[in-house]
DNA sequence: CGCCTACTTGACTTACTTCAAAAACAGTGG
DNA sequence: CCACTGTTTTTGAAGTAAGTCAAGTAGGCG
């Protein structure tokens, strides 16, 4: 049992009850923890993983390369998450995932999960339940980049950043740690570099955020949910704080 | 066992390996079946169901209802698809399902499924895939609204839905029925009415596509799937035609 | 100090949205 | 069969928002 492992248990249980039995039957799993610089791939498309990776430290974030060479990240992962889970049942990745800012992954064997699934059906089921989650994560974002203006979108997306850092106590205070640069905002927006950097300005001259190097600062929490049409419903969130 | 359950069957088998007591085992699952007017709602964004619908005849989509009133589709789906089974283990609906044209739906009680799911584990894994592969539906969704210019991104839909129906044999040579308007191909692609009908132009004047009167016709499927830059990787099809 | 990368800003151009109006079409009832 | 209503599609014109291009600045690191 290790830092791997106590993360993963405290994730699956915000989602689901685990019975001390399934706790157990985490605490057994093999998990390799490799770190990652900044940017650094560790599965790429088109591969065909054994391993589900969960973060451990840092962030992690999923995206499509397109032919054109643009990339289009899709999402962003915490401490506990298991970004690739669906390896499990789908052989070949769409889409890539790399480290944002320095980030330390797990690798358990698939077989090891599938085990565990067998074993207790229950452990199935939370795994099937994040699945879930991301599915409806990926929802939002759909909508967030076809139907909302640019600053309200960029607003929405600082607001899940924020809500999902503190669901998991990474937050301090009203800020929290999101490495990206404004170039990959506008990759996971849908928008160009020029216009990230005005909409940004924009956003911190309502006096509802800021961001800068890396650092998400919730000024006005309220009025930011209001700005970014947010509501926390989608992500399904058992425990309040 | 009557239409509803074989056209379940039938589309689990495209993906998964049924053997044969999981196919025993569906054919005593439950399932009414209703009818639907085209664009009407049959479960509600806010709502906890306690049955998972099942598409027997006709097209069916899932949409977010945004505070503006705006509309978002998220996804189009076909006879033998399940399109809330995230509802199994996510409480609360964040989205609404309607009819696309005339359908028919069953619906089946989640706990018949769970209890299948009990005696039979490589079921739920088979539905659990069905998941997975409407979140990489999803993903491509993102990357399509908000990385590729509107006849692309157009062009793009025009292959999925064209690839899905020959995929379910629901095609006749190289037409399918899409039976949505303007203003709906416009909110599931995040662009107004009147782009919609130019871009339409547009792609008809390339002689690769026509779409008209809810019929989807195929004219050059070669140079639409390259205009489209669309690779059907991500749908994950077992079976090619 | 100089280099590299990330961010900032401005000017220009293109695309899409919005608004408005007309045309095609389907369904209804006379 | 035709006039009438409402809906969907088509088209035009105007305005605006966002992309692109290009240059400049600031910060981090050797």
């Amino acid at each position: 049992m290790n830092e791997a492992h106590q993360v993963l248990i405290r994730n699956l249980n915000e989602q689901s009850r685990l019975e001390q039995e399934d706790v157990a039957e985490i605490g057994t799993f093999q998990c390799a923890v490799r770190n990652f610089e900044p940017n650094e791939d560790f599965i790429h498309q088109g591969e065909k993983p054994e391993f589900a990776a969960l973060v451990v430290t840092g962030m992690v974030a999923r995206y499509h390369l397109l032919s054109s060479g643009r990339r289009q990240y899709l999402s962003f992962h915490l401490p506990g998450d298991l970004p690739d889970a669906q390896g499990l049942f789908i052989e070949k990745m769409d889409h890539a995932l790399c480290a944002i800012g320095p980030a330390s992954v797990g690798f358990i064997p698939h077989r090891e999960l599938l085990r565990a699934f067998r074993r207790r059906p229950n452990l199935g089921i939370a795994f099937w339940r994040e699945t879930l989650l991301d599915a409806a994560i990926f929802r939002e974002a759909i909508t967030n980049n076809s139907a909302r203006p640019m600053p309200v979108r960029m607003a929405h997306l600082f607001c899940e950043l924020f809500y999902r850092s503190r669901g998991s106590a990474l937050n301090r205070g009203n800020r929290c740690k999101v490495p990206i640069s404004l170039v990959q905002l506008g990759e996971t927006l849908g928008m160009g570099i020029a216009t990230v950097n005005r909409t940004l300005r924009e956003l911190r001259a309502t006096g509802t955020v800021d961001f800068r190097d890396g650092d998400l600062t919730i000024v006005k929490w309220r009025d930011l949910q209001r700005l970014g049409d947010f509501s926390p419903d989608y992500l399904h969130m058992k425990r309040h704080r």
